[in-house]
Parts: C-alpha cells; sequence; structure tokens
DNA sequence: CAAAATATGATATATTATAACATTCGGAGT
DNA sequence: ACTCCGAATGTTATAATATATCATATTTTG
C-alpha cells in the first residue's frame, strides 16, 4: 500500500497522486471502470463497449495519452475504428466526468474521482510523463478571490502544473 | 479602515486587467512595442521588421489569436510569409516573453510586462474573448505549497480560467 | 412493429504545427 | 571592399490533432 505523509485533510485534495513504479496498476483500472459504470448508471447514459474500451486504454497507465495513440491500440481489436470513433468515445468520456483533458498536451487522462465535481488541476512530470491530479481548494480559493476582486465569473478552471515529480527528483533524472 | 494597502498590492498582481470597449488601444501597442525593443536590446537579440510585425498583429487586440490568423494578416503585407514564417517569430518572442501562448485556445496573447519574471495566468472571458493577465502570489503560493507537500518542483505553470468578464455578466451576454 | 433517438461507420477535410533544406542578410575580421 | 560565418528568412513538404458530413446500424419507445 502506498502511504502519504500528509494528513487525511490533505490527501483529500489529492484526487489521484504520483504512483509508484511498480503499484498494482490493474486496480486502478478495475475501480476506473466501476466507478464509471456507476457514474453511467446514475446519469442515465450507455457505457457501451466501445467506450469502455476507450476508457481502459487512457487507463492503460497514469501518463497522458493522445488521441491518435489511443487510435492506433484501439485499431488492433477494432479495425473499423477512425478518428471520429476516438474522439466521440473521449467527448462522451469527458462530459460524464470520466476523464480530463491536459490543454498543454493535447492529450487526455484518466479521473481519478469521477464522483466529485472539480475542475483541472495536474502536476505533470516532464521526466516520467505522469500526473497527478488534485482538487486543491487552496488554488479554487485563490482563483475565486481574484476573479471575485474583478467581478469575473468562473466557469471552468485549466491548472497544469510542469515540473518534476518527487520520484524523479530523487533519481536525479534529467531526460528534457 | 480602508484596505488601501491591500488595494494596491491586489493591483499589482493583474499584469493586464479587461479592457473597456472604447480604451486607447494605440498607446497598448506603442508600449508593448517600446517594452519589446527595450527587452530585446538588453537581451542582444534582434527584434527584426518581421518579428516586430508579428508582434503588432497579436496586438492587435486583447484577444488571443491563432497563429494561421496572423499568417493572413502577415500575408497582406509580405506575400511570401508561411507557417514556419509565423511560429518561429511566435517562438521567438515566447522566448524573450513578449507573448503567452494560450494552450486551451492554441492561441497567442501579448505579454502586459515583459520585463518581470512570471508564469502565465490568465482570465479569458467566453463571451469577448478578451483576456486578462494575472500574476497572483496567492495561486503562485497555493500551487507551491501543493507541489512542496508532494515533493514536485515546479518549472512551469499552466493557469487558463474560463467565465465571463466582468462587462459581459453586466450586459447579460451569453454567446455560448 | 414503426418511428425516433442514439451510436457507430466511413470518407473527406479542416486546423495547428514542424521537418528539412535553400537562400539571403548583416556584421566581424582582414 | 571582400569573404566568411552565423542568424534570419524563404520554400516545400508533411506531421499531428481535430471536426464535418452523410450513411448505416442499433436501441428505445410508443
Amino acid at each position: 500500500m502506498e502511504k502519504s505523509t500528509q494528513g487525511a485533510a490533505n490527501d483529500a485534495q489529492v484526487i489521484a497522486p504520483f504512483r509508484s513504479h511498480a503499484h498494482d496498476h490493474g486496480q486502478c483500472v478495475v475501480e476506473a471502470i466501476a466507478a464509471a459504470e456507476s457514474r453511467c448508471e446514475k446519469d442515465g447514459s450507455s457505457f457501451t463497449p466501445l467506450r469502455r474500451q476507450v476508457l481502459e486504454l487512457v487507463w492503460s497507465s497514469h501518463e497522458p495519452v493522445g488521441a491518435y495513440e489511443l487510435l492506433e491500440k484501439l485499431r488492433r481489436s477494432r479495425r473499423k475504428a477512425a478518428p471520429p470513433t476516438v474522439y466521440r468515445a473521449l467527448d462522451f468520456l469527458m462530459e460524464h466526468g470520466l476523464i480530463h483533458r491536459i490543454e498543454s498536451l493535447n492529450a487526455y487522462v484518466g479521473c481519478g474521482d469521477p464522483e466529485r465535481r472539480h475542475g483541472g488541476q495536474f502536476l505533470i512530470c516532464r521526466d516520467c510523463q505522469s500526473v497527478a491530479e488534485l482538487d486543491d481548494s487552496a488554488i479554487d480559493k485563490a482563483v475565486a478571490r481574484r476573479a471575485d476582486a474583478l467581478g469575473f465569473d468562473v466557469q471552468q478552471q485549466t491548472v497544469e502544473i510542469i515540473g518534476q515529480c518527487a520520484n524523479c527528483v530523487s533519481r536525479g533524472r534529467n531526460d528534457r
């Protein structure tokens, strides 16, 4: 089991932490699919085999995946897949909060908690390409305060922090 | 007691506010070009006519502009312009902190303060497409605290907040 | 079952960005 | 002024990402 040095209140704001190199990723996928089924049932939307498959492919790692990379993988089992096949599935998954789009990478990553309403806050490691997902209320509040002061009505936030994760810092990695 | 001191400190963190519909935009452009000349002189880099022209085109409004839109405008006076012409100029301008890229729009906007080191924080109005640029230390600190707690080394931040600016809120606009 | 709505297939094309090589321009040293 | 050099721009081609449109199939619903 992975362990955090931080308190529970803190953890609650980390939707998905950086994962150790050898965590039980199968479990991540199982949980993600279960959460997706639950969420779609609640929404009354149909979690079709295609959509499930694309979600599984997005969850093949904790790294953001590009649409055409997904398409290539998808084609191995579904030869008729074309760009719209993937993009429609991605649109569906985003609308239902099952994945997020990382704007600065033109790529997609699984959402660690589809039940919880949240905007996108991500720490992205430039070396191992892993992503941690946050729902940090201090960031939210800082944004909200500034927006309020300017009379700006916030509707959506994109927070993408590029850097080096703890794992890569300690290993002295410097891929770029 | 009024919060006057806080007000001033507050304002300093808004690098470029939303502009009224009829501000003196010519002045914005003049200032931006002057700042660019100053910055390039300090950097020992050459602010060529092409680069100046592209910067002027980016500054033709306070809205983010796409590369191909810039190309189209550029071609009016420079018929040999091609995509690399624009992208090279944009790369130069970004490297020297004269413009920012808005990731969520694949578009570019002039930087309101090239002298000051800062990451990108933007409020983007979905109705009038105007952008305000921030350098909000509360947002920075909130990000830094969370990153520190996770041992993450921040190297670059992308903060893009979509919503409705005060002007459009008060006019009840709802373009999208 | 028939009609309507939803989902996917299929084809074409739009939009954004970069690779690779050729040419031109402008200054440093002679 | 001349030549060399490196920076800047020109030129052509193509990569990477995303959407439009119409056809077909599947599911839902009355």
